[in-house]
DNA sequence: GTCTATAGGGCGATAGAC
DNA sequence: GTCTATCGCCCTATAGAC
């Protein structure tokens, strides 16, 4: 019951983030949401708004991060997984009326300059995404820079093309982005084939 | 001197919310930035806080856009352009200390779901760029969907890189991102060469 | 067109009873 | 731990003198 509540007012300060942002969201909409009153929020959370973004954040990264195994795994080619993550996203954007599925990006790009102890938990999960899927990708027979490169790659354009759907209505940009992910893994492929 | 407020105070808006967004960017702040007065800004902009950041952020992607064959001209081969098209990408955001150059990607993520009116003239302003991107492409030999896709892509990573690049401090996601979109460019050529 | 003053409301945060 | 009431601030927007 007590962990509930706590649990129900970081969902809910995920869920406004992903559709409008940090600063638009404000704790009493974050209250009303998680069937919360807002003695309790400032009681979980006695730093305020900013204390309960950076969890729901923490909370969203490992979320977001376990994906990438999840819906590459099935795949024996890594090609093959690299284009299906990204069709898993061009769906998932499309069922879910445009919404993003993460609100990490999309509160990064807004704090970045304004909210330094934000924008240092961002940094703390996108930077756990890079070390993980750098692993990832080794463990599938990548070298360690090629490995990182290509996540670095993968993740931005996954970043970029959420923005890009949401505004266009359209998962053709998710689309296109898969389409450079497999080329970029096919070049580093071939280098490797060719270099050592 | 009149026309001149008004250009301040779109100048401003843009300069504030390719920093903190749209919501964190206050209409008194704007003024203050713009070395102009409230009465000044409904004066000429009769709808508001809105009206501001959608005209800024038209003028914003019309200025953007002109850069791809800006710095894509110079180069022969189109491979080379691309490249050297997300290598300025880089030193542009490491030389303004990590700040977004274009205020429409981060401002679009943040109010795709709560600011209609502005997520329109968003992607107005993005849809421009997909034709704009389309037709340079095509002019440099590629088919129209391949020029297409390229574009869509190239916009996302570009935006994605951004986001992390801002959140990371490094520069390498947007270096990343260039060698993602030479292979794709590769790609599409040599499926060019032995398609057709 | 420019400027001052302020309305009217929502914000984050807190106090204190229970 | 939960809940209500409320503080003080800052927000967007407006009114009206000049």
């Amino acid at each position: 019951m007590s962990t509930d509540t706590r649990d129900r007012i970081l969902t809910a300060m995920g869920e406004l983030m992903r559709r409008q942002g940090y600063s638009a969201t404000g704790v009493k909409q974050v209250c009303d949401l998680a069937h919360a009153r807002m003695g309790s929020l400032y009681h979980y959370f006695p730093h305020g708004k900013q204390q309960v973004a950076a969890e729901s954040l923490r909370a969203s990264g490992e979320a977001y991060i376990q994906l990438l195994p999840l819906l590459m795994d099935p795949y024996d080619d890594l090609g093959d997984a690299v284009s299906a993550f990204f069709e898993a996203g061009a769906q998932q954007i499309e069922d879910s009326g445009w919404i993003n599925m993460c609100p990490v990006g999309t509160v990064a790009g807004e704090i970045a300059d304004s909210e330094p102890e934000l924008r240092a938990a961002a940094a703390d999960i996108m930077g756990s995404w890079v070390a993980a899927g750098t692993t990832y990708f080794e463990a599938r027979g990548l070298g360690n820079a090629d490995a990182r490169e290509l996540i670095l790659a993968i993740l931005g354009a996954l970043e970029g093309a959420f923005v890009l759907c949401r505004t266009l209505r359209t998962s053709e940009p998710m689309r296109a982005a898969g389409r450079s992910m497999t080329a970029h893994l096919e070049t580093l492929r071939s280098g490797k084939k060719y270099a050592s």
